[in-house]
DNA sequence: TTAAGTGCAAACCTTTTGCTGCCCC
DNA sequence: GGGGCAGCAAAAGGTTTGCACTTAA
């Protein structure tokens, strides 16, 4: 049976929830799904003013505490660019990022032959990799971000 | 003539600062002096507590500015791991690094192999490379780090 | 002399935590 | 009904900034 893409992360999120003896709250589900629905690369505050729309009341803490527990499921991940704050992509196939310094589009992409090099490099200095961080920084091919500043 | 890389800083720093009409004071030549002694990836807070001992009185936001300047000169550079807080390190030839999530050990590390593939990826996208990062995270060869938590 | 720099404290920003009343199970 | 949760506000780090005094040039 082929699950839905876009509920897949519903079934991973009760069972983790029902697991653990927590609770599948109207709050979890409204900002899981607002994640979901926005795609890759959000900041804490872009998601807390979205769903500011639909959810007058909704806190700043409980955002960050969902996004947390969304990480502790495996369905999303924490990103760390050059920027001040942390943003959030569902989880999913590793890949790193490409970014443009200019207009601050994100381009994700895997390359093999990378992941195959770092872990060599890793096992030549008697290291076991957990993970890693590659971010490339660059400029696009758009003219307002090819010009010279 | 070839220049002692112990006083390198020294002249670029001052070259610098003179031509932007700024001043070399004490506490600019203690702290470049202090950074450049303990070598890589110190925290603000690392550099800040060795300062004390030898300048009671320093001030936090002498140290900050003062890495911001270095920055600026381009005789150190910033650095961004997983962790909360910046760490710094002389300006060298680019490397990457591969950390130890069990006792903290940094490697740097360079390969000529990725920094080719990641031009590669670049120019496939339409980007003009500027910088990258990249992370290795995993666990060293000591058996403290590498036994299961 | 005089403008830049220092030290200090307060401000800032992002993220976390404590608490009280609320609601899922 | 009871314990986990939401919302709020306050706290906690890390970093920056405003200000009056000091100091390099």
């Amino acid at each position: 049976m082929i699950t839905n893409p876009q509920e897949a992360w519903k079934q991973t999120l009760e069972k983790h929830i029902r697991s653990r003896g927590l609770r599948l709250t109207r709050q979890r589900l409204l900002i899981t799904e607002t994640f979901f629905r926005r795609g890759g690369h959000t900041t804490v505050d872009d998601l807390y003013q979205e769903l500011l729309k639909t959810q007058p009341g909704i806190g700043y803490a409980t955002v960050y505490r969902t996004l947390k527990l969304l990480v502790e499921c495996g369905i999303a991940e924490s990103l760390q660019f050059g920027e001040d704050s942390t943003r959030y992509e569902p989880a999913s196939e590793h890949h790193d990022h490409l970014i443009c310094t200019g207009c601050g589009t994100i381009i994700e992409f895997e390359n093999e032959t990378i992941e195959n090099l770092q872990e060599e490099i890793a096992k030549m200095f008697g290291f076991t990799l957990t993970h890693h961080n590659m971010e490339l920084y660059g400029r696009c091919s758009d003219p307002k971000c090819t010009k010279k500043s």
